[in-house]
RNA sequence: GCCGCCUUAGCUCAGUUGGCAAGAGCACCUGACUGUGGAUCAGGGGGUCAUUGGUUCAAAUCCAAUAGGCGGUACCA
């Protein structure tokens, strides 16, 4: 039995990213950010901690992690601070001091709330008058997540853009144009995909109608109505009364046990304007059974007008649609809200056939920099879920996965180090990646298989037979790999030497160069 | 959280109604005229059959608990 040290493992829910998949992150941020770039957000970083008050209402009651935020103390003593931000005293005088919650930010829009609130932020009690503010930004994000399902971890990307200080309803209907660029700019054919479009007015003159001014049951209600596309009208019905029991999972899902006259109603509204297609259709469903109610109507004014700029901009319904059923973020978001999904669908290991899900999503929030300042700050923006829409790439094969590895160098002999420095100096100045052997092994066949698991396109090889002749020997491997196939006989292949040369000193750089462009 | 299924070498799995010394493929390592990746051939290492407890003359195989995984479902800023 051997000993063992400390059992290696890795945190649940998180990731060691490879070369492949870093290769296609970075080419989705790239094209990402040249569209937004392109409708005037410039790009901010901001810290992966934050003081956990400033993220919003989402936060732990204790040291622990739960309630889907990382959470711990900070080592550092620092003033606890009243409102106006002093520091507050006690009876000596003293200043009181606290190691403060920090916590891992749990998406982008609360630390940009947080940013923006901090410039307003005048220190006397005062704030200055908010100004416009377009920023894009991406990087990890941390969500503690109590099942994790393919696909869905605790650390992964997003990818954000927001403008701040705008209410005006064009502001959304850009964010929709983006979410739209951007996925047809990272290859997803139009048709393929569908930026969904509802607004939290709807909603709510709904709920005024029904007399129902229970946040709480709002929000159930909303929860079920979201589901339309998975358990249909009649599992909405069920929930929305008695409950009912999935019949694939047995599992029991208990009903908001509501009147049937109120049931009756919310199924007629999404019997008559869920699945509705066109967007003036949609709007002419909605407006016999909202307008009367002053909240309706806003929200229905507000569709219209995206309606009117995205149709003028020609982002039609294949692109677009209104779809009352969706709700998102019911905490924080204000008006109209937006998500995109993929309809297209891929069959996992096991055969079976599965869809994506939502790979972006966003909206309007009035009320996240007032929850810091006290002040109303309207602000609109979405987001991309980065991996997601990577998987997404990938299962679809719009993404190359290949990454090719650098030119090795093989080290034949070492007293010839600093050649094979010299060699790979020169490569580099040329632009081309390059890489002397450091393995252990120094065989030429370890050598070899290294170049091979690395995917070197080509390697360099220099021993006292080159260095005699004033020449180095240079071996396409990929040119190598393609002859192989049609040889089976050893020997041959051995004396073949396929795709190999033999050049002047002088000629490294430019055989190399040769070699990788065809 | 709830329901169901699963857990045998690094990976994918086989192991018959409990019974002969725990297997295969792939991967890995070594070698095949010693300076050449592939293919082929010949060898080789590697498993407390998830853990713990129980039933039995006998358990990878039956039972229980625990842990981990998978599939639904619920939640999801």
């Amino acid at each position: 039995m051997k000993q063992r040290g400390l059992i290696p493992r890795k945190v649940k829910g998180f990731r060691d990213i490879d070369p492949a998949l870093n290769e296609q992150r970075n080419r989705l941020v790239q094209v990402a950010s040249k569209v937004y770039r392109s409708y005037g957000f410039e790009h901010w970083d901001s810290p992966i901690l934050e003081y956990a008050e400033c993220l919003g209402k989402y936060l732990p009651d204790q040291d622990t992690a739960d309630e889907g935020v990382y959470s711990f103390r900070n080592p550092e003593l620092e003033p606890i601070l009243d409102m106006k931000g002093n520091g507050l005293r006690d009876s000596s005088n003293n200043v009181l001091m606290d190691n403060h919650l920090l916590s891992l930010r749990y998406d982008l829009t609360a630390p940009l709330a947080r940013k923006y609130a901090e410039e307003l932020w005048t220190g006397s009690g005062q704030t200055k008058s908010p100004t416009l503010f377009r920023r894009y930004q991406y990087g990890p994000v941390y969500r503690f997540e109590a099942k994790l399902d393919p696909g869905r971890y605790r650390e992964f990307w997003q990818m954000d853009f927001d403008t701040v200080g705008s209410s005006d309803v064009a502001s959304d209907a850009e964010a929709c144009c983006i979410l739209s660029d951007t996925l047809e700019a990272l290859g997803l054919a139009r048709g393929s995909y569908e930026i969904r479009v509802n607004t939290r007015n709807l909603h709510k003159g709904l709920f005024e109608k029904l007399g129902i001014s229970d946040e709480g049951v709002a929000r159930d209600v909303l929860r079920v109505i979201d589901k339309y596309d998975k358990i249909g009208e009649a599992g909405i019905a069920a929930e929305l009364g008695e409950g009912r029991v999935d019949p694939l999972s047995k599992a029991k899902i208990p009903g908001l046990g509501m009147p049937l006259d109120q049931v009756q109603t919310l199924v007629n509204y999404v019997q008559s304007c869920i699945g509705v297609q066109g967007r003036e259709n949609v709007l002419a469903r909605l407006a016999p059974l909202l307008g009367d109610t002053p909240t309706g109507r806003f929200g229905l004014d507000e569709l219209q007008r995206i309606h009117e700029i995205l149709n003028g901009l020609d982002y039609l319904d294949n692109r677009v649609v209104f779809d009352p059923s969706i709700a998102r973020g019911l905490a924080y978001y204000t008006g109209p809200v937006f998500e995109a999904v993929s309809k297209l669908e891929y069959r996992d290991a096991s055969g079976k056939v599965r869809g994506f899900g939502a790979i972006c999503g966003g909206g309007r929030y009035d009320g996240l920099v007032e929850k810091l300042l006290g002040i109303k700050v309207p602000a609109t923006g979405a987001s991309i879920g980065v991996d997601r829409l990577l998987e997404l790439l990938r299962q679809t094969q719009q993404l190359e996965i290949a990454a090719t590895g650098p030119v090795l160098i093989l080290v034949m002999d070492q007293q010839y180090m600093l050649e094979y420095q010299k060699f790979a100096k020169e490569l580099r100045q040329a632009g081309i990646a390059a890489e002397v052997y450091y393995g252990q092994k120094s065989k030429m066949k370890a050598q070899m298989s290294y170049a091979d698991q690395r995917q070197a396109p080509v390697v360099v090889i220099a021993g006292g037979n080159e260095f005699e002749q004033g020449t180095v020997s240079v071996k396409d491997l990929r040119r190598g790999k393609e002859l192989s196939d049609q040889i089976t006989d050893r020997s041959q292949w051995l004396s073949d030497k396929p795709a190999q040369m033999e050049v002047p000193r002088a000629d490294l750089v430019a055989t190399v160069k040769g070699m990788l462009s065809d």
